[in-house]
DNA sequence: GCGCTGAATATTTTGTTGATCATTCAGTGA
DNA sequence: TCACTGAATGATCAACAAAATATTCAGCGC
C-alpha cells in the first residue's frame, strides 16, 4: 500500500471515531488499532493528533471550497452569488455539527491551538468573495471598490456569527438565515451605492 | 441605613472584590465582611450572587446608556452618529475589560447563566439605533426603511463582534477600530442606498 | 536501508477526597 | 414583628495521586 494511500486509511479511521465519539475520547491507539498498525506508526503521516485534526477539517473545506468556486464562478448576478456563498457556507456547516455533534468540538480545538489554519480559511473564502465583487464592479452591479480584498475581509467580518453558528449562538438555522439574509440585504445595497469615505478614527 | 443604601453597599463592596479577584474568586462570605454583616443577610437584598453580577452590569449599562442617548440625539449626521454609537460601546468595553481583565469573566458569566440580560441590552441598544435610523430617513440621508427595529437588529447582528471585544478575537483595539469602520462603511452606504428587496430563501 | 513495533517518557486526563462556598432557614435579640 | 445571625445543607472547587494517553525512539525483521 502506497504511503498516501495509508494517510487515507489513517485519516479515514479517525474520522470515524472522531465523528463518533469526539476528538478529546479517541486515541491514537484506537485509531491504530483500526488500521492494523501501531499508535507510533501514525507518527511517520501525521506529526501530532491536532495535525489530523486539521487534516479533517481540511478535508471538509476541500468540498466546501469546490462549491463555493462554482458558485462565484456562476453567471448568476453578483448580489446572488454572494448570497449563496454566505448561505452554503452556513448550512453546511450547521448541518455537519447538527449531524454529527463532535464535528464543533473539532473547531474549537483548532480555533484554539490552531488560529493560522482559521485564517488560512478566511483567506481562501475571501478569494471568492474578491471574484465575486470584481464581477459585480466589472458588470456595474456594484460601485467600484478600492481594494478588493479589504472589502471581503470586512464583508466576513460582518458576516463571522455564521460562520461557526453553534460556536457563537444557540439561533435555530432558520433563524440564522433570516439574520443572514438582513445583513446581507444591507451589504448588498451598500455595494450597489459605494462607499464614499472612510473617516478618520472616532474617540 | 435604608434598604436601598444597604443595598449599594453590597454592591459596591462586591464590585470593587470582584474587578480585582474575579467572580469566582470572590466569596459572599467576603463581601458581608466587607459590609460588615454576614454572607446570609446578603439574600435580603440579593436573590443570588448572580443577582450580584447582574446589578454591576446594569450599573455598567447605565452609564453607556446614558452616553448612546445623547450620542443618538446629537445633532450631527446620522451616519456619524451611528460610528459614535458603536466606537463609543467598543471603546468603553474595551477600555473596561483591558483595566480590570476580572470583567471579562462577569461577562462571560452572565452570557452563559443569564442570555435574557443579554439580549435586553441589545434591545435597549436598538432604542437608541432606531432613533438614529428614523431620523435619517426623516432627514433624507436614508433611503426609507420599513421596519427600523428589524434594521437595527440587522445592523447589531453585523457587529456582534465589536460588543464584547476581548470574548470574540484577540484583535488590539487599533485593529477593532479598522475593522469596525470598514463594515460601519459599508452598512452605512447600504443606508444610504436602501434595501431593494428580501428574496426568497436559498438552499 | 526501510517500514514498522513496542517499550519508555512526558503530558493530560481522570478520579477522589477534603475543603470551600452559595444558599437556606430556624432561631435570637431588639 | 422585624432585621439579622450563624449553623446546616448540598453544590462546587482545588489539590493531589493514579491512570490513560500522546509522542519519541531504539531496535527488529525484511
Amino acid at each position: 500500500m502506497t504511503k498516501s494511500k495509508t494517510r487515507e486509511q489513517i485519516l479515514d479511521a479517525a474520522m470515524n471515531r472522531i465523528k463518533h465519539y469526539g476528538y478529546g475520547k479517541t486515541t491514537m491507539s484506537e485509531i491504530a488499532g483500526d488500521c492494523g498498525m501501531s499508535a507510533g506508526n501514525i507518527y511517520r503521516f501525521f506529526a501530532s493528533k491536532l495535525d489530523i485534526a486539521e487534516a479533517m477539517a481540511r478535508q471538509f473545506n476541500a468540498d466546501l471550497y469546490q462549491a463555493l468556486s462554482e458558485i462565484a464562478r456562476s453567471n448568476e448576478p453578483p448580489a446572488k452569488r454572494l448570497r449563496r456563498v454566505f448561505h452554503y457556507s452556513l448550512s453546511q456547516t450547521f448541518d455537519a455539527i447538527e449531524r454529527e455533534a463532535k464535528i464543533l468540538e473539532v473547531a474549537e480545538v483548532l480555533g484554539e491551538e490552531r488560529p493560522l489554519f482559521m485564517n488560512e480559511g478566511l483567506a481562501q473564502e475571501r478569494i471568492y468573495l474578491c471574484t465575486i465583487l470584481e464581477d459585480g464592479v466589472e458588470k456595474g452591479h456594484f460601485a467600484p471598490i478600492a481594494d478588493c480584498n479589504y472589502t471581503a475581509e470586512m464583508i466576513q467580518s460582518a458576516a463571522m456569527k455564521y460562520r461557526f453558528p453553534q460556536l457563537f449562538s444557540r439561533l435555530t438555522l432558520p433563524k440564522l438565515r433570516r439574520e443572514l439574509n438582513g445583513v446581507l440585504d444591507i451589504i448588498i445595497a451598500g455595494l450597489e451605492k459605494g462607499v464614499v469615505k472612510t473617516p478618520e478614527d472616532e474617540h
